[in-house]
DNA sequence: GGCATTTGACCGGT
DNA sequence: ACCGGTCAAATGCC
């Protein structure tokens, strides 16, 4: 949408989604067969919905009964998928959803029992083109209603990701404060990231990221016991909706050639090495 | 013009 | 039967 990306709006966005993939890393624990659960404050905002934001709507989806014909997967198995809980980042009167780098379209919401906000449903933006089936469900907690539980599900199969590139050179300062303060619930006095960060001019889930393709980092595998984690993900900059596969492709030379088993650990324990 | 979002309806599992 | 999850048309925004 808008315009190309400030250096200094990507550096920040990189520093808040290295710290929510930071916390993945450590936060994630089988994925998919157990749920893990981690108190994680704002991603970066902007890669869910806006919770704020829906009002009116025109809202049509009128079908003309028995134009549906075929909905095939349909499984009721959320057993499977990494269950995170972030902070809302709170710009201003209105709270942002968390952003973890990727893109997500919204597909759907349910209004679930027992709890007084709606659940809402993300699927990756890039299903069409690369099959990806990583798929999100965002709902705020009755409880907090500043708190996100985003239960992720699926695996991102598509490869778009700059955060290689950009990571590797930025030297990331990744404080990662992520678990400190799992002890504030509703962590609005203490969220350094949000404050620090200024409200994202990205409206929604079309923000700049970091992902990495799940090959390359084995660290995260849904089922990979404790550094798993359901996205560390591909970002994409808004503009190009899918014109990130050079990028990709030179991400993916990168941590061919560069690194053979690389993780995300030897990403960020780059800045200081050589020098 | 294209894409994302919204929203009601439908389907399938429990 | 109930409820959660997904689909797909309509609309809005960029």
């Amino acid at each position: 949408m808008g315009g190309m990306l400030d250096l200094r709006q990507l550096g920040l966005e990189i520093q808040a989604t290295s710290v929510a993939m930071r916390m993945m890393e450590i936060g994630s624990g089988s994925g998919c067969s157990g749920t893990v659960e981690r108190n994680v404050e704002g991603f970066g905002g902007g890669g869910g919905e806006a919770p704020t934001a829906m009002e009116g709507s025109p809202g049509s989806g009128k079908r003309p009964a028995g134009s549906l014909t075929q909905r095939s997967s349909r499984r009721r198995r959320d057993t499977d998928g990494t269950i995170v809980r972030v902070q809302a980042l709170r710009t201003g009167n209105m709270e942002l959803p968390p952003d973890d780098g990727y893109t997500w379209r919204k597909y759907g919401q349910k209004d679930i029992l027992g709890s007084r906000f709606p659940r809402s449903y993300y699927r990756c933006t890039h299903k069409s083109y690369y099959g990806c089936e990583a798929k999100k469900q965002v709902q705020r907690l009755d409880d907090d209603p500043y708190t996100y539980e985003i239960k992720y599900c699926g695996n991102h199969s598509c490869h778009t990701s700059i955060a290689p590139l950009l990571i590797s050179s930025m030297a990331p300062t990744t404080t990662t404060t992520t678990t400190t303060n799992s002890n504030n619930p509703v962590g609005e006095a203490q969220m350094p990231e949000a404050t620090a960060l200024p409200p994202s001019p990205l409206p929604t889930s079309t923000q700049l990221g970091i992902w990495f393709p799940r090959e390359t980092l084995p660290l995260i595998a849904p089922h990979g016991g404790e550094g798993s984690s359901t996205q560390a993900g591909p970002s994409q900059l808004q503009g190009g909706r899918d014109g990130d596969c050079p990028v990709a492709d030179l991400a993916d030379v990168m941590f061919n050639s560069g690194s053979s088993g690389s993780s995300m650990d030897a990403i960020f324990s780059q800045p200081n090495q050589d020098n």
